[in-house]
DNA sequence: GATATTTTGTTGCTACAGCTACACTTTTTT
DNA sequence: AAAAAAGTGTAGCTGTAGCAACAAAATATC
């Protein structure tokens, strides 16, 4: 377990909290650790969901399948990263989403009423633990609201400019790779992935960006902001 | 002040705390309260929002502007509703949204260290307080869902089927009217009043609906449920 | 009650994204 | 090293949603 520790401490819900402190602390959540091999589902939309999940390896995608077997992948999580958070705080903890794995996967699965519920032995972390619940459902919503803006744009250069901005803007450079590949990005941004390989072409040949599989570069920052606007 | 308390009653984040505290508990959270006009806006996405927000009496639309002019309606806001909860708890604290009133309103404003700290002097009501905030934090989550569910939709017909039916359940009626008018639903749904209109006729004439002004009225469920599969 | 204004419905045209089908490349498997 | 599989780029065709422009109805204003 212990070999964890540092992606525990990358986690927003342990933020503040003392390395040393964090075998206490799991044991008094009650955390197990699962794997999951490539292409596995950890649950469904609609199953009832009654643990917050920290990808401890591996990665996850968070998606939304149609019956007529269209995908749109929400989000991708790396380690560190969590699931469920949103949807241990309402009544019906029914989960609008579906997560599967994208590779060999461990995750920590902790029990949703130990983490909201002080265990009331003077464990002191669990104030700690709920500002933080706080803080990681705020930025859920920013994120969600970010995919939002990425939907709600028409035109389909407009949601590539959106994307590859924002993913030049984390990355701190003009020149970076993109976790996903066509068809995922595709998947992501909702949209059929021809179209959008037509579109990128489009770009590369109005000198707006390169390209060569994930990786990018933004060639004129401006024209590709005039695209948003 | 006391006439809003029934307001109050049923805004969540008082849920479980009995009329009779609101007095001392609103004083202590210093919030305040402020009138506006139809059409005013009470803050724009960019702004620095410290405050969370209840619709007192009017009504709120919640919606990005995009600088084309294009507007998305995100959500309506109705007395008791909250506006900002998701905001306070990120760290950037930046909205993602602009809100503007529809008609005149009045609206509660709450500091939110206020809510998310404790006050200190033994007031019990914060934990509870703070216990509310999660839950309207995940039920904000699940609302957004259901708006990238309705915007990952792809087809016309496929929006306004998703719509309806949920209106129907939240009016527990086949009969029921809606509280937008053709511009805002179609702002809604981030399509064209016109496209909209257009398949609106079609569902009629296919015998789905029909519709008199806002009010809808669903004559073929089954077929209706089908438009999502 | 008449006029102005807003809301709603309709039509033709156009642009753009989806689909199918296929060719090509890269990676994985044996 | 060969074969299989997965991933990627391209092209033609089609359907649908957006737009502009207008007509009709409902509401507001005087």
């Amino acid at each position: 377990m212990d070999k964890y520790y540092p992606i525990l401490k990358k986690c927003v819900l342990f933020r503040g909290i003392e390395e040393s402190k964090y075998k206490h602390l799991l044991g008094c959540l009650g955390g197990k650790i699962r794997s999951y091999n490539e292409d596995e589902y950890i649950f469904f939309a609609g199953d009832e969901i009654n643990h917050v999940g920290v990808v401890l390896s591996g990665r996850i995608e968070v998606l939304k399948e149609n019956l007529a077997g269209n995908k749109h992948i929400i989000a991708v999580l790396d380690p560190s990263d969590m699931f469920g958070e949103g949807i241990v705080c309402t009544s019906s903890r029914l989960s609008p989403v579906t997560t599967k794995t994208m590779e060999d996967t461990e995750v920590l699965l902790i029990p949703y009423e130990r983490i909201i519920r002080s265990c009331g032995e003077g464990c002191s972390y669990h104030i700690g633990l709920i500002q933080n619940m706080m803080v990681i459902l705020g930025e859920k919503n920013v994120t969600l609201n970010w995919k939002l803006d990425l939907l709600t744009l028409k035109g389909m250069r407009e949601k590539l400019a959106n994307y590859l901005l924002k993913a030049s803007i984390e990355n701190g450079s003009n020149t970076f790779m993109i976790p996903l590949n066509r068809t995922e990005l595709a998947d992501f941004l909702n949209v059929s992935r021809t179209s959008m390989c037509r579109e990128l072409t489009r770009m590369k040949d109005d000198g707006l960006i390169d390209l060569y599989g994930r990786s990018f570069k933004i060639l004129d920052q401006k024209g590709l902001a005039q695209c948003l606007e």
